[in-house]
Order: structure tokens, then C-alpha cells, then sequence
RNA sequence: GCUAGUGUAGCUCAACGGUAGAGCAGCGGUUUUGUAAACCGCAGGUUAGGGGUUCGAUUCCCCUCACUAGCUCCA
């Protein structure tokens, strides 16, 4: 019997009933044979030895497009998996998926695998990738699979097994290993592309910290060595970009032990370049008709008790002080402290929208594996802001945010993504449906009325709000863990009797919009050291140009140089010490300075400075007010560098 | 918090049972220098803290503290 394969060029193939994907590559050309990982039938995933007995559409899926690299990542962890079950007595093994630039296997055994340990699991990898194995699959009703998994002794493998509603599961055969696995896979070992273990850890089973803790390795792998190289270079580049690397380096903040973990201490270079930001955004809120406000931080425990805070997220916040008999709390959110001031008169509708903000410093427990840099701590700023208004200026309102949002991230040269996140599974009861899905729609609304694409994100929602999540990536396109969010409270309004006397002279429940569009300060100075690799735009920089005299004699110029950009309010210095002028680039560069002016006899005669940046190296001279115009102008325009 | 690992001078690293060492940074001197490291010298350490084993511990063991990776990405 004869079948008609439907190419994705739309041509018709016809082969004998019972013929491969493979074939059909084979027949295709030899290259695409070469490189083909698995093929989609019918929008199905399938093997490439599946044989084909009915008419199908069919495209070959190739190792260089995301789907197949998946696959071959997918396969490579199968391989891990076997050359561990080899190397090791006793292996019990978890899951072993693909994931973003690699894939992972957790395995349960009684020794601890070292990081030493992966070379010679990688060795034997590569032997097993040189046998050539077939991965074969093979299909078996649920009861017998879940028999076969518990002789085994692979009891992860049963808890599995036993929660697939299908009737029949697959598993795959490789080298000696059996794995319960959906598939598809390579067609063999050999077509594993270049891999490299990279670590080793702890994971819980199933991610539940009830359960047994497994061991998991972490692996990349891509089509070529080429490919895995980059990747590694990737890595390396990141590792130079760390922000507590940089921190140090550049004498920009620091932790102490005996002040205490997860608390950071800003240096002077790094709180010059918070207070920029800080000073920026205090600016832009008030022109965005934000008034600032101050509260304070520590308040009685009464507060978090009727806010719904101790509540919720007593495990989160520090234990009680105890002041006059009463107990008080760190302020571990700045909300309660803002309708306060909200609540000192009787708001009108006309007075509406009131727009509170506050860099307000926060402290929340996290638990201590948890801390990381700058980017989790203990002790943070949010640059928080409380929207009062009717439900008529949502969409208004929120509009509002996202433009100030994206103008912000604009200036850091930032990109994003939104996101709608919708009400989650375990959610403030006290709120309708009905209002949940109307605070959800206004969100959208907003949104769309800005024409900015979005994605659901399905229940991930605060507890009390509907929001919009923004993720911003780096210059290296990394995700931020966390960005500007924008939500809609459900909880407080009611909760602190939130209201404002309406065009009818009655009461009505106000609207609170939460808001903070930098987050956490220390977080997003940590992601944009990061993402500036440490050189910062010139408006940011803790030291915006050293001059650098070459010899004692133009130490008066110099300083009057310096008198001159220091009366622009340039943050500037004038490197006197007894060097060379290559000491002086050297000790400039390393610090990140983008202006280095070098002032010889030529430049103190003609009245000029010659200008090194960071962007372009020797530039030669200029006139000194030449560059005051340009650097001021730099700063004025918070210009980016021109690569990041 | 849990699992694994790491902790030696301000920084980057040596020494791995036998008196703790280097480079950079710092300080003092010489040199007055033209686009990424001049030369000479000096100083710098309860080897994270505590306990143990040992004739002797930075090294081996235990506890504490801190740091690092991971613990979400659905066989």
C-alpha cells in the first residue's frame, strides 16, 4: 500500500506504507539525513524509524533549529543518565529533562557525586556516544511498566508511572539504560552533539522540599563544538560581568559578616551612583505628578495586623520589638504607611488620583540559601508608589505607569517583556469574581491601549492583585528574576476602609494601584552592573573623567582643568601620583573611568586635553572647553555607549 | 532552610602534617615619565571562629559562621 507524505514545501511524497522519517530524509538529500534529529508527523513529535502507515504531513527536524537542539539535549541527558547508572552501584533516577541551554538529570545514590566526578562521567559519555547505541522505543501497558520500573528498584520511575493517565507509556532503550520516557529521541548515541557537564547540586524530588533530595548535574550541549565553545564563552563573559566581582573590583559595595547577612553596605563610588538614580527618579515622579513622601521604618504590629501582612507573611518579617509594652514590627512593605496619609483628610473624587512615593527601605527574611549579591537580600529600597483613585482611572492610571515604565528602562537601555498575570489558584477570598476579573481587564485594557504585546501569564498573580509583570533583559539577554510591576490591590481598600466622597456625595471603596518600577534598588543596581559589565553610561559613573598629568609640571593645569569640569558638577580627579602616564591608562581603565584627559607641555600650551574613552580609545586633543561642552552634554542626555 | 562545595595578606593565588609564600594593591625612596604595569626597599597573617586528634595542624576530624551553585523550567 502506498502512502502521500506531505513535505512542508507543500510537494507529496509517495513512499510504500511502512517507510521511515529517516528514509524520507535519505531521500531528501544526505545533509539533511546528516542532521536530522527527529521528525513531526501530523504536528506529533516522532522518532525518525517510525515507520509511517497512513497519509501524513511530515517535516524532518534538524538539530540546528531549537526543537531539535531540545531533543538532542533531551537525549544527551538519557546518555548522562546511563553512563552514571554504569559508573555507579545503586543509582535510583529522578528526571532528566531539556532546559534552556542544556539539560539536567537527578539522580538518587548513595555517594555524593563530586565536581571532579563529572570528567569521568563525561569519558564515559563519549564512550557510550562512540557505541552508537540505538535509542529503541518501546511501548508497554501502564501495570506492566510500573511491574518492570519496581523490579528495577526505580521507584521515582513508579511514583511516575503511576500518576500517567494513558493506558500504555513508553520508554526508551539506549546502551543498556531503560528510561520511562515520551520521546522522541536521536536516532543514535552518535548523534549526540558537544556536551559538557557543568555542575553538580541538590534538588529536591518532584521540587518539594518534603521530598528526598537528589543529586542533579547539569549539562550543556550543542550542535557543534564551535557552538558549545561559544556558549562556554558566554559563560566565562558572565562570570567577568558578576556584579560582586564588579562590587569589589570598583569599590562599590560590600557585605559584612558581623553587620549581617544579606545586608549591604554601599561604598562611596556605589551610593554616587544609587543617588544618580534615586535623584533621576525623584525628578521624573514629581514631573509624572507623584509627590514624595516619607514614613517611617518601624510601626506597630497593629498595622500588619489589620493590613493581612502578619498573617500571610509572618515567616517572612522580623520578629517583634518591643517598645512601651507594645509590639512593634520592621516595615517589611510601605503600603499601610501610605493610606495612612491618604486616610489624614476626606478625599474627594476631584482630588483623585493621589499619587504617593517613596524610596522606601524595606527589610523581609530570606532564607538563607536564598541570598545572592545584591540581587536577594535582606535589607532593600523599593521605589514604591501608591495609586489612589476611582475605578473609572484605572486604565488611566496604568497607562500612565507603563509609560513611565518604559521610559525608565529606555534610559538604561534596557528591553522587556509584559506580562498579564491573572489570579492564582489560592487567592484573597474577600474579593468577588467578579472584581478580581474587572481589576484584570483594566490591566489589559491598559495594555492594549498601548499597543504593547503581552503574554498571560496564567494564575501568576499576587495573592490580593492581578498585575502586569514586566521582565527586562540584559545586554547579555538574560531575563531579570524580577522587574516592574504594576497591580491592581484587592485586599487593603477593604481591608483599611479605603474610600473617597464621589460625584453622588456618597462613599465609595477606592482603588489602590501598587507600583514600583525599579524594584528593589540594591536588585537593580546589581542587574545593571551586570549589564554594563561595569561601565557605566557616563551619567551614572562614580567618576566621570580623570585627568592625568604626565609630568609634575602640569600639575597646576591640571588642577585648574579639574576646577573647570568640577564647577560643571562633572565628577572628576586629577591622578598626581608619582606614575607613569601607561600606569595612570592602566589604573584609570581598570577602574572604569570613560573619560581619561592626558595633559602634557603639548596640551598646557595649546590649552587643550587629550581625550581617552572607553568607546574609542586615543582621540587625541581638545580644547578643555571642547570637552566640558561634551561631557555635560553626555550627562545631560543620559547617552548610552553606543555598545553594550 | 536543604544538598554539595569553598573559606590562607585589601585583591588573585601558592604551600596540603614540620618555622605560612608570591604577584598586584598599600607605604617609603629613586625617577619626571606621551596612551594598558618604571626601579629599589618596607610593611602586611591568631591560615573565618571555636573545639579535638597529634611531639607538632593552614593541612586530618567535629561544631559554628560566612560565601558559592542548585533546589521553577512539567517522563
Amino acid at each position: 500500500m502506498n502512502i502521500s507524505i506531505t513535505l512542508p514545501d507543500g510537494s507529496v511524497l509517495k513512499k510504500q506504507a511502512g517507510a521511515t522519517p529517516a528514509e524520507v530524509a535519505a531521500q531528501i538529500g544526505a545533509g539533511l539525513a546528516r542532521d536530522a534529529v527527529a521528525a513531526r508527523v501530523d504536528d506529533v513529535l516522532v522518532d525518525l524509524n517510525l515507520p509511517l502507515e497512513q497519509d501524513c504531513e511530515l517535516s524532518i527536524i534538524t538539530i540546528d533549529t531549537p526543537e531539535g537542539l531540545q531533543i538532542m539535549r533531551h537525549s544527551a541527558a538519557h546518555v548522562m543518565a546511563c553512563a552514571v547508572g554504569r559508573l555507579y552501584e545503586g543509582v535510583k533516577f529522578g528526571i532528566g529533562p531539556a532546559i534552556t541551554d542544556g539539560f539536567y538529570y537527578d539522580f538518587d545514590l548513595p555517594e555524593a557525586i563530586s565536581a571532579d566526578d563529572l570528567e569521568r562521567i563525561e569519558d564515559e559519555m563519549a564512550r557510550i556516544a562512540s557505541e552508537e547505541a540505538p535509542f529503541a522505543r518501546e511501548e508497554l501497558p501502564t501495570e506492566q511498566a510500573s511491574e518492570l520500573m519496581r523490579e528495577n528498584g526505580q521507584s521515582y520511575k513508579v511514583e511516575l508511572i503511576e500518576e500517567i493517565e494513558e493506558r500504555v507509556v513508553s520508554f526508551y532503550h539506549t546502551a543498556g539504560f531503560v528510561d520511562l520516557c515520551r520521546g522522541p529521541h536521536i536516532p543514535h548515541t552518535g548523534k549526540l552533539g558537544a556536551l559538557k557537564l557543568l555542575s553538580v547540586a541538590g534538588a529536591y524530588w518532584r521540587g518539594d522540599e518534603k521530598n528526598a533530595q537528589l543529586q542533579r548535574i547539569y549539562g550543556t550541549a550543542f550542535a557543534t563544538e564551535d557552538q558549545l565553545q561559544e556558549h562556554i564563552r558566554r559563560l566565562e563573559e558572565a562570570e567577568k560581568r558578576d556584579h560582586r566581582k564588579l562590587g569589589r573590583e570598583l569599590d562599590l559595595f560590600s557585605f559584612d559578616e558581623e553587620i549581617g547577612r544579606g545586608l549591604v553596605l554601599w561604598h562611596p563610588r556605589g551610593a554616587i551612583v544609587r543617588e544618580v538614580i534615586e535623584d533621576y527618579w525623584k525628578k521624573l515622579h514629581r514631573k509624572r505628578g507623584y509627590e514624595p513622601v516619607f514614613t517611617p521604618h518601624i510601626a506597630s504590629e497593629k498595622v500588619y495586623l489589620r493590613s493581612g501582612h502578619i498573617p500571610k507573611y509572618e515567616d517572612m518579617m522580623y520578629a517583634p520589638l518591643l517598645i512601651d509594652e507594645e509590639a512593634y514590627r520592621v516595615r517589611p512593605m510601605n503600603c499601610p504607611a501610605h493610606i495612612k496619609i491618604f486616610q489624614t483628610g476626606i478625599r474627594s473624587y476631584r482630588d483623585l488620583p493621589i499619587r504617593y512615593a517613596e524610596l522606601g527601605t524595606v527589610y523581609r527574611y530570606e532564607m538563607s540559601g536564598a541570598l545572592r549579591g545584591l540581587l536577594r537580600v535582606r535589607g532593600f529600597t523599593q521605589d514604591d508608589a501608591h495609586i489612589f483613585c476611582t475605578p473609572g482611572q484605572i486604565v488611566d492610571e496604568v497607562e500612565g505607569v507603563l509609560d513611565l515604565t518604559e521610559e525608565i528602562l529606555g534610559v538604561f537601555g534596557l528591553n522587556y517583556k509584559f506580562y498579564l498575570s491573572t489570579r492564582p489558584e489560592v487567592s484573597l477570598e474577600s474579593a468577588s469574581d467578579e472584581e478580581w476579573q474587572r481589576a484584570t481587564e483594566a490591566l489589559r485594557q491598559a495594555l492594549e491601549a498601548r499597543d504593547l504585546p503581552y503574554e498571560v501569564d496564567e494564575g501568576a498573580g499576587a495573592f490580593y492583585a492581578p498585575k502586569i509583570d514586566v521582565v527586562p533583559f540584559d545586554s547579555l539577554g538574560r531575563e531579570w528574576e524580577q522587574g516592574p510591576t504594576i497591580q491592581v490591590d484587592l485586599n487593603l481598600p477593604k481591608r483599611f476602609d479605603v474610600t473617597y466622597v464621589g460625584e453622588d456625595g456618597k462613599e465609595h471603596e477606592c482603588i489602590i494601584l501598587h507600583r514600583a518600577i525599579l524594584g528593589s534598588l540594591e536588585r537593580f543596581m546589581g542587574e545593571i552592573i551586570e549589564h554594563f559589565a561595569g561601565w557605566f553610561p557616563v551619567w551614572l559613573a562614580p567618576e566621570q573623567a580623570r585627568i592625568l598629568p604626565i609630568t609634575d609640571d602640569q600639575l597646576p593645569y591640571a588642577q585648574e582643568a579639574l576646577r573647570r569640569l568640577e564647577g560643571e558638577g562633572v565628577r572628576a580627579s586629577v591622578d598626581d601620583r608619582n606614575e607613569t602616564v601607561s600606569y595612570k591608562i592602566r589604573s584609570g581603565t581598570m577602574q572604569k573611568v570613560p573619560y581619561l584627559l592626558i595633559v602634557g607641555a603639548r596640551e598646557v600650551e595649546r590649552g587643550t586635553v587629550s581625550v581617552r574613552s572607553h568607546e574609542n580609545g586615543d582621540e587625541g586633543p581638545v580644547e578643555v572647553e571642547a570637552f566640558v561642552a561634551r561631557i555635560t552634554e553626555e550627562i545631560k542626555t543620559k547617552a548610552l555607549p553606543a555598545e553594550l
